[in-house]
RNA sequence: GCAAGUGUGGCGGAACUGGUAGACGCAUCAGACUCAAAAUCUGACGGUUAAUAGCCUUGUGGGUUCGAUUCCCAUCACUUGCACCA
């Protein structure tokens, strides 16, 4: 048994005193920047999870340095947010205490696995010198327009008293203590993602993101083509703005809903001959979330408003208005035609409340259903006879555009972003409110805006920031006239810190500006980004609009932040479930570390299953990534003098060089062990195996298990630090077996293997093949209709 | 509802642009070593079977093909994300 404690004491000691992995400067040099999803320092430190996550680029990480590569590979803390202010509320001490403490335990947990980030560049958002830039990026983004202060009903966290953007709301329960979110009319600061949506979308064709990564940002921003449709109220001056992606079928619109909120209700309460039923309506609309009144799909509340009728502007039909709580203001014109015919969500209103169903579309049984396939247009004037969609589309838009009552729109799914939160920990927005000048930002010069010190940073009653109660830190003058004005007390979610936070591990100690453009054209963008599939529509899109800003004012010199993306899959319990304190399936992945060391931990979080697929744990499957460890280990005893390579070995050594060095790439770290012991077991068969044979096992396996390799490099090869080598090269011509097996199969089924040396003639393939046994009994007295001979592969006799 | 992903032995998982399904590892069984156990080493190991013959087998049902885990259609289950998105 290898002594993996001493051994990997000492290296961590090594790396830390010589700096082994700090960033290298030499700006002639080639540069790779590797990314992982900075944690947030819970009390709890380190999860398992976080140790898949960094993994995966500290393997290419290790591999680029000695590839030759300049090398950034930071880390760095998330470090506001709710949770620590909520410990530190239990515990009565103060956040900034609490942040550092976990932050130091994090640090010791990440060395003792050996992660060979550079240390001295960490980053921690709740530092003033960090979030001083992270204001400053705010404050750019006020003069610029894009941040705003509305009224408007928001998603209320009533326990948390707190704010919350769609995104930290799902389900209708709050992110955080998940109780029950409602709808509370409230000042809400926004950024104005929106505004970025094309650019977002557009981006995303110059980046290397994973496929799914990137449908799903698609899917986020959600970008449709469509139209805007006038249908007039009869017999008033107002008219019913629609937003429709098929106005295709506009002859099939039957009934108009409007949301519970559009303020038609208001304009045409005169005429409106239920008002009361209407208002009623409304007010129990209020009382849902946004998710529950979408959420209740199965049975769909409307009321018809009386009294009124739209007119549908391309056959002059008088068509009912609904009121329904399934139509959002937040979303097109808070007005929809509905054409039950083609849209099930419609035709199940339709029913229920007794509206005519017209057909447009052929193709479909409607009365049974929608139908929203393709098909010949009828009963729709000028557009009968078309069978394609597209051209129906663009035809009826252009008819809307030449007579004037409507137009093609664009829309956008995304919704701006709610920015403010009601809570100590975060950093302040840099605003002061000034009765004659409004909203006034902090000068430049006077950042950071400093989250005062004080002793009691909990949440008041009226569910204001903690900052509203502290009168010095409130008022203030203005900067822009000098009367006496108010701050604003809100912090910024941590979405904020995290937006940014990669720009500054290229230039973490700068004081002048967030990075030097220098450092940044020689760093960015980041070549690889890997973390969280969770992540992907939120940070990743929130960051990548900050940067995309930051581009546009000239502060960074590409507007795409990251190359590459990737994302691991989740580490699940043993149990196969999601790990969590609840079921009492969590592995701490410092007990796994003192049981079969850090560097048995690693290869087994990479050797458990494909990277990117969630997969459980296995208290066994560790022991066999273990044991792979210490059957190296033992190899000292079986070394000879000869030099270069065992000839016997060196085919599988230089295809593993090539099966290893293309599995890194392709974070295929499981099959790249796999090859890894395939070539052990190789070794095993031999009676004595050479230096070089020892060492390139060791360097391949080096940046994954870094600690035995370098010790077994250092005691029994006597060289210098492999974290120093070059990463090995194969010879093409190696890889190449002498002999191959050939399946010999007749109607596709197999009936004999044949070995034969590597490439041999077509013609020799199927006269070998003939004369197998098996293969002369399954083709006896039957006629041969067809022979396929793929070289180096199969033989198949087709026979009748 | 929409979108994406996944489905292979007892278990985790392999399988290149369609070409010997089950690599590698775990568990299990047998043997060696041992007074014994553990560790280690050797062998077997999808099902059925006396068989190194055959038949069946990659969620299910079809299709394309000489040949399908791989491509197409349908369907089921699970996971994730978004959502009455017009």
């Amino acid at each position: 048994m290898y002594d993996f404690k001493r051994i990997e004491k000492k290296w961590q000691n090594i790396w830390e005193k010589n700096k082994t992995f700090k960033t290298g400067t030499d700006k002639s040099k080639k540069k790779f920047y590797g990314l992982v999803e900075f944690p947030y320092p819970s009390g709890a430190g380190m999860h398992i999870g976080h140790v898949k996550a960094y993994s995966g680029l500290e393997v290419i990480s290790r591999k680029r340095r000695m590839e030759g590569y300049n090398v950034l590979f930071p880390i760095g803390f998330d470090a506001f947010g709710l949770p620590t202010e909520n410990y530190a509320i239990k515990t009565k001490t103060h956040p900034r205490k609490v942040t550092d403490k976990n932050i130091e335990v994090f640090t010791k947990q990440l060395k003792q696995i050996g992660f060979s980030f550079d240390y001295d560049r960490c980053v921690d958002t709740t530092d003033e010198k960090y979030y001083k830039w992270t204001q400053w990026i705010f404050l750019k983004m006020f003069d610029n327009g894009l941040a705003f202060r509305d009224k408007t009903l928001v998603n209320y966290c009533p326990s948390c008293r707190v704010v919350l953007s769609n995104e930290d709301s799902q389900g209708g329960k709050c992110d955080i203590c998940h109780s029950q979110v409602i709808q509370k009319e409230k000042d809400v600061w926004y950024l104005r993602i929106t505004e970025y949506a094309d650019k977002l979308l557009e981006g995303l064709k110059e980046v290397d993101y994973l496929p799914n990564i990137k449908t799903q940002q698609e899917n986020w921003i959600g970008k449709s083509t469509g139209a805007f449709v006038n249908f007039k109220i009869k017999d008033t001056k107002e008219s019913l703005k629609v937003y429709t992606t098929r106005p295709d079928t506009l002859y099939g619109a039957t009934f108009m809903v409007i949301a519970p909120e559009h303020p038609l209700v208001e304009t045409l309460k005169d005429k409106i001959t239920n008002y009361d039923e209407i208002i009623n309506y409304k007010e129990e609309a209020k009382k849902k979330t946004e998710f529950e009144r979408v959420e209740l799909q199965k049975d769909k509340t409307g009321v018809e408003i009386k009294g009124i009728k739209a007119i549908d502007p391309v056959n002059d039909k008088e068509i009912p208005v609904f009121v329904a709580d399934y139509v959002m203001m937040g979303y097109g014109t808070g007005a929809i035609m509905a054409v039950p015919a083609h849209d099930q969500r419609d035709y199940d209103f339709a029913k229920k409340f007794g509206v005519d169903i017209i057909e447009v579309i052929k193709g479909g049984d409607i009365s049974k259903e929608a139908y929203t396939g393709d098909g010949e247009m009828i009963n729709s004037g000028e557009l009968n006879g078309i069978t394609n969609k597209k051209e129906a589309i663009l035809k009826m838009i252009e008819f809307l555009q030449k007579n004037k009552i409507g137009e093609k729109a664009i829309q956008f799914k995304m919704k701006d972003w709610a920015f403010n939160r009601q809570r100590y920990w975060g950093e302040p927005i840099p605003i002061v409110h000034c009765d004659h000048c409004g909203d006034v930002g902090v000068p430049y010069e006077e950042l950071p805006l400093r989250l005062p010190k004080v002793e009691n940073f909990e949440v008041g009653t009226d569910g204001e920031s903690p900052l509203a109660k502290m009168s010095d830190f409130v008022n203030c003058k203005c900067p822009k006239c000098g009367r006496d004005a108010k701050r604003e007390t809100d912090t910024m979610p941590q979405w904020a810190g995290s937006s940014w936070y990669f720009l500054r591990y290229i230039d973490p100690h700068n004081d002048n500006e967030l990075a030097s453009m220098e450092e940044l054209k020689y760093w960015l963008p980041v070549d690889w980004y890997n973390g969280g599939m969770e992540h992907v529509t939120r940070h990743v899109i929130y960051s990548r609009f900050w940067h995309h800003f930051l581009y546009d004012i000239g502060v960074v010199p590409v507007s795409e932040p990251y190359a590459k993306r990737t994302a691991q899959g989740l580490v699940l319990g043993p149990d196969g479930d999601k790990m969590s304190k609840s079921k009492g399936n969590v592995i701490d992945p410092l007990d796994v570390v003192n049981e079969y060391g850090a560097d048995t931990l690693r290869a087994y979080i990479l050797f458990m299953g494909e990277y990117s697929l969630e997969c459980p744990w296995n208290e066994n499957g560790i022991k066999g990534v273990s044991r792979f460890l210490e059957r190296i280990y033992n190899y000292k005893d079986k070394l000879n003098d000869k030099k270069g390579y065992s000839e016997k070995l060196e085919s599988i050594i230089n295809k593993t060089i090539k099966k290893v060095s293309n599995d890194y790439e392709n974070m295929k770290f499981n099959t790249a062990i796999s090859a890894l012991m395939i070539m052990l077991n190789e070794y095993d068969k031999q009676d004595s195996i050479t230096h070089e044979d020892y060492k390139i096992l060791l360097t391949l396996l080096n940046p994954i298990a870094p600690h035995i390799t370098e010790e077994l490099n250092e005691t029994v090869l006597h060289n210098k630090e492999i974290s120093t080598f070059s990463w090995p090269t194969y010879d093409e011509s190696k890889c190449v077996d002498e002999n191959v097996q050939i399946a010999c199969s007749v109607n596709g089924k197999l009936r004999a293997t044949i070995d034969v040396s590597v490439n041999t003639s077509k013609e020799e393939l199927l006269s070998l093949a003939k004369e197998q046994e098996n293969v002369k009994r399954f083709i006896e007295g039957k006629e041969i209709v067809k022979e396929i001979v793929v070289p180096n592969k199969i033989v198949n006799i087709v026979v009748k």
